[in-house]
DNA sequence: TATGAATGAGGGTTCATTCAT
DNA sequence: CATGAATGAACCCTCATTCAT
């Protein structure tokens, strides 16, 4: 990589680095440009080089970020040995969950994001810096799983609505409860969610 | 009440009406005072004889109408004759979505907000015009259940983020499928959550 | 006139004596409207109270300009006794040179504007402080003359563009002669695009 | 040519040719160097090695596009065979109107540039790639005309404004009347400019 | 010669808020 | 109470120009 081609990366990466920090310490709506340009050390029309404007930033962002959660969390799934699809969705629910709570200022950007409108649109395309997606790490759970499932795709949606949702609040505002306290319940309903989605040959209890 | 009183009320009304109709239409965010005031036929000074800003307006619209949403699934629960505790929150569920199926820039509104933090804020405040509040119709049915659940705030909480979650995504967006296939998982779901709450001598299988 | 209207026209004015300043001087395009809002000593967001933009206080100005000219000739012509069409059209066209001799920068500003296009959107439309208008004067002119004319509507607009464009460049810059030395043969031409347009049997020499 | 010279040349058109189509579909205003040098294919610090900034590069335009005119026409009345001066000059006038006629952008480009103050900068000056100009056009045709004028100079300054800026209106919008109901009284008015310009022993009647 | 990333002043425009009427 | 003209800071974005490569 040439001298030019660092110093571009580099400025870039000042950018997104500056534009997340602000995103979450002061949200969205309230950063500006300016902010960002001034916070990146690069003049504002260096910017635009790079991105359309904020929200171009931002999706790009959300894309990079919701990648590194599931990529760290399915990279842990592979040093565990569990046989069961059930608890394999539960250990990567449960290592996600533990990242966002390490990570809140990630949470609060991502948060309500972290839905199902952003999984097609943002993880289904790769970033630019790795071959990780959420697609890839889908279908190895699914297609390897010991059993059959009937609409495999309503049960992950209703998954991640569920535990985006509650962990929001639970983590951030310790809302109804602190995570810990929900965790039990949460992947009670996990689970039963996963069972009903079985086809009947394959019901297991637990 | 006075002329004068009637007088006030009306302009208070027709600012609420008018930010309503452009904050569905346009959006919070691009919808400015100017807009709800020409709207409204007022001057831009009165409406700050009655709100803060443009966020204070939006609270006390999101208040207002997602407690009209309960209240109305609240007394159509009324005229049935429905025994068990798990199908009246159902028909609760049921209701709501359908009312929400049915005005979807209402369900663009308050979508992501009407989710557990908002219930502290602005439903148990009682809004300017009536008593109904989200707490009365809550304890209502809790207390009056035939049965006994264990941290029934969690169970609360857990299926008013399920809810409200998949069906924004649903209901707006047909996905991941369209809200009539989506429902029988969604009630599923219900079933279970409920169900891990009760209290061990009372689990009724279903 | 309340005391805020008489406020609101002193803004206004100073915004178009300011705009017509600033535009002779320096050019339309290199005006900006910080420029002129500095000059009227007024805050940037009054402009946009009564502007859309600056090409909107443009063409309020040439409009207004322009008929000035057109009036202050007509009203010379009156006290005038020259009942000849050709020699009053040719009064009305030495009076306005005249006028443009005395400012240059008011020729230069509406010059090149001040052709047919100009006179179909801007001078039929009566300005907002007098019910001058060009048409009136033109009609008067044509309708009143003491013999008829074939296509009278192109005969105008050939004068118009003639005397305009070789004004321009004459008045301006003495090129290619001073408007003294042009004016005789400009006379001339006027003379002769009149006689070429009257109908047959109302030939008149001259 | 050295093959860099060559290369020299293609980069330099290539630039001509780019702005003459954006400023033509466009306009000049709206035109930016950003979009000269992506049409051209080449970088932008090439521009400034060529033309010191947009208005350099329009003035060539100008310059080549015009004596094009010129040209053209001159070399159509080679073929014909018309002896008289006055028939000649319409011939001409006529010829370059067609052309323009046939390229409205052209027309709607040099248009109101086309003007006595051109003459001398832009066609004076022969262009670079060609020992083509007006002036040798223009002394052809009076001194060999077949009688003598008085102020030729003033006669062709009248002639080229009274033609420009009347097609200009004509040709581009219709206005007052498409050019070819225009064109009789244009040319009547032509002959009458250059008879009044006539020594008084050349008068001849038509 | 040729490049194109970087600059940053300056453009037009919006809009929440104030305050004299 | 109600008005709406006035404000002016702050916004986003463009683009001519430079200069290290």
């Amino acid at each position: 990589m040439g001298k030019l081609e660092i110093n571009k990366k580099q400025k870039k990466d000042a950018l997104l680095e500056s534009a997340f920090s602000l995103f979450t310490s002061k949200g969205i709506q309230k950063t500006s440009i300016s902010d960002i340009v001034e916070k990146s050390g690069v003049a504002k029309g260096t910017f635009y080089l790079y991105f359309k404007d904020k929200y171009d930033i931002r999706n790009m962002l959300i894309s990079h970020k919701a990648s590194r959660l599931f990529h760290n969390a399915d990279q842990a799934l592979m040093d565990e040995n569990i046989d069961n699809i059930t608890e394999r969705i539960i250990f990567l629910a449960d290592h996600i969950i533990n990242q966002l709570c390490e990570n809140k200022v990630l949470l609060s950007f991502i948060s309500k994001n972290l839905s199902w409108g952003i999984f097609k649109s943002a993880l289904i395309t790769p970033s630019d810096d790795s071959d990780i997606n959420f697609y890839n790490i889908y279908q190895k759970l699914i297609y390897n799983a010991e059993c059959q499932f009937k609409d495999p795709e309503i049960m992950v949606f209703m998954l991640i609505e569920l535990i985006s949702s509650t962990c929001y609040s639970s983590i951030l505002y310790d809302e109804p409860v602190p995570i810990d306290k929900l965790k039990p319940y949460l992947f009670d309903s996990i689970r039963d969610i996963i069972n009903r989605h079985k086809t009947e040959d394959n019901i297991i209890n637990d």
